[in-house]
DNA sequence: ATGAAAGCGCTAACAA
DNA sequence: TTGTTAGCGCTTTCAT
């Protein structure tokens, strides 16, 4: 078998590169080059000699060839965990055109929380060169921040925080979140106030209950009682059977349920399986807003989680790092945005 | 400003390249390559000598690099319009893991429906030399199909299919699953039977209403009215009302909603708005079968959409074409599922 | 403003 | 099995 160049390889697959359009163009592989970098120096004559050919011929520029070379693969790794929540899709769906708008692209990598599984991923996100991460719904151990800086690699958590303030962070003001369903809550007359927490492990749960907690001991209220759903629909509905095993006058008169996916399971169990009214003889409050939120069936009192400010600042947030070469101004931030208690009718006022 | 070597700007950011672990390991650069290449020939006495160098120097194959030399990225485009519908992030999140499993990676687009638009993000996808594409809820202009056959890139329609046979296309049994619908509400003795369309773009759409009103014919049964949603809540809602606005008993007694998200609206708009029983005084059947579905606020009769037989039978027909080289096996093919329908409550039996 | 030349980090012949 | 040698398609000095 002879030895074959590149182009015969390809076939009629008409891979059109820099050098066919320089030759038909007469010019040389460089200007074309110049041609598709903005803000290089060429002559229009040049421009439209090369933009012409290339329009005939069906050139553009190699995203990978370029990436190489400059070091920059305008790619952003998105690590998700589930998209069960529907705040996540959302966010994502913004994130995603967020990114286009600035010429980055989402390469998206699916995991579950088991550590070992996020080291994977995190590994194979750092092999496409990715300009800059963005871990959704995932913490990342100090480990493996330390291998991203050690790339080059800025990482900016979003809806969720580490603990300490290494890491760049945005979420909503889940505190402060807590503390205004506990007072609205208060506020609206309720006597017995229970909690249904989400994962343990998720900042987002720790903050909106340590919220949640704080403004009832400031109003000298005690916790009616607590369970966990761990952000899961079943576990949840679990939970909303433990409050209530000694009967509805011993349960709670109101629940806050750490997020609204659980919410939904919560009103569920209490309307379709214990044969307790929402909100009448007991109200329900979430966190998220997400767009079920605000269907008729549910129309679930929360807080809502502004997704385009969030997104909008976890774009800026990343980008200035990815896109300051020198390392000022890349100190690690938690940007919190303020969420507003939407009230709708699952809690009674 | 003297010249500076690639190691020197990049500063202490530590890319270790295949050279830095020939050199410290005592071997050929090429030696490292066959260590990280499935398949290749090393010695057991390299191999481990070059694993050992490689981990203490933090060494992993850019895989950038390897994609250029290649040809092969290993990155498969995702283009997808909206994530409301929950159809899709179910759908996405197992693509991504069935993607993940066999090592390739989703790059993701979203965009418009605007045929435009489309173009515009094909063309970004393309420059980032992806080995395939999955087309999301968008259909393809014949046009746009060609410049991936030009460009060697395989397209897998998910979700869609195109009229003329020439794309592949993974869908549910469409047709069928109308039809069943048709025969169950006839079974089941309603006599008023209408139908609430989707987006008339959509293939789907247009699928599902031909089974359905095929069967109704074959019954003897006219459609006693139609409107159109167009896979959107506020659309459906106003369908909703328009097919009742001569009172409940010129209504009809049965409707089918062209997908699930629009049945929720339609639901609630009957149950909250008109003060119309479900399924007492109206059925309501919808299809996909989303999570959403099986809540019982909503307790949803539909056709289920089997999200992981669909995955699976993309990936595979997506990957069958991108890892053969030669053109056989490469024929378009119109993949169809069926799926089940599942009786719920939201229908009177 | 333009061209020549040197790589980016890797894989894939080829020869040994 | 191994090392040597060409590139992949592009950006970026450096001269001109």
């Amino acid at each position: 078998m002879t030895k074959m160049t590149a182009k015969q390889r390809m076939g009629a697959l008409n891979k059109v590169t820099a050098v066919d359009v320089a030759e038909r163009a007469g010019v040389s592989q460089s200007a074309v080059s110049r041609v598709f970098t903005p803000g290089a120096s060429v002559s229009p004559q040049t421009k439209n000699k090369v933009l012409k050919v290339a329009m005939e011929l069906g050139y553009r520029p190699n995203s990978l060839a370029r990436a190489m070379v400059s070091g920059k693969s305008r790619m952003i790794g998105l690590v998700v965990a589930y998209l069960q929540n529907q705040f996540y899709p959302e966010a994502i769906e913004k994130l995603s055109k967020a990114m286009q708008e600035r010429n980055y692209h989402l390469l998206v990598f699916m995991t579950s929380k088991t550590e070992g599984d996020v080291s994977e991923v995190f590994d194979e996100i750092l092999d496409y060169q990715v300009d800059g991460i963005i871990a959704a719904s995932v913490a990342l151990s100090s480990d493996l921040s330390k291998r991203c800086a050690n790339a080059g690699v800025p990482v900016v958590l979003f809806n969720r925080s580490q603990d300490d303030d290494s890491l760049s962070s945005v979420t909503s003001e889940n505190y402060q979140g807590g503390r205004k369903i506990a007072e609205h809550l208060i506020a609206t007359g309720h006597q017995r106030i229970s909690f249904i927490a989400g994962w343990e492990g998720a900042s987002t749960q720790r903050d909106r209950q340590a919220g949640f907690i704080d403004a009832l001991q400031d109003a000298g209220v005690d916790l009616w009682s607590r369970g966990v759903g761990n952000f899961i629909m079943e576990d949840a509905k679990a939970a909303t059977h433990a409050m209530f095993a000694g009967g509805v006058e011993n349960g709670p008169d109101a629940i806050f349920v750490a997020n609204d996916h659980m919410a939904f399971a919560v009103m569920d169990t209490l309307r379709f399986e214990l044969g307790i009214a929402v909100p009448e003889q007991v109200s329900v409050i979430g966190y998220d807003d997400v767009p079920a939120a605000s269907w008729p069936s549910y129309n679930l009192t929360t807080v809502r989680q502004p997704t385009n400010q969030m997104v909008t600042a976890t774009v800026d947030l990343l980008l200035a790092q990815v896109e300051n070469t020198d390392l000022s101004s890349t100190a690690p931030r938690q940007i919190k945005i303020d969420g507003p208690l939407i009230i709708r009718g699952s809690a009674k006022s």
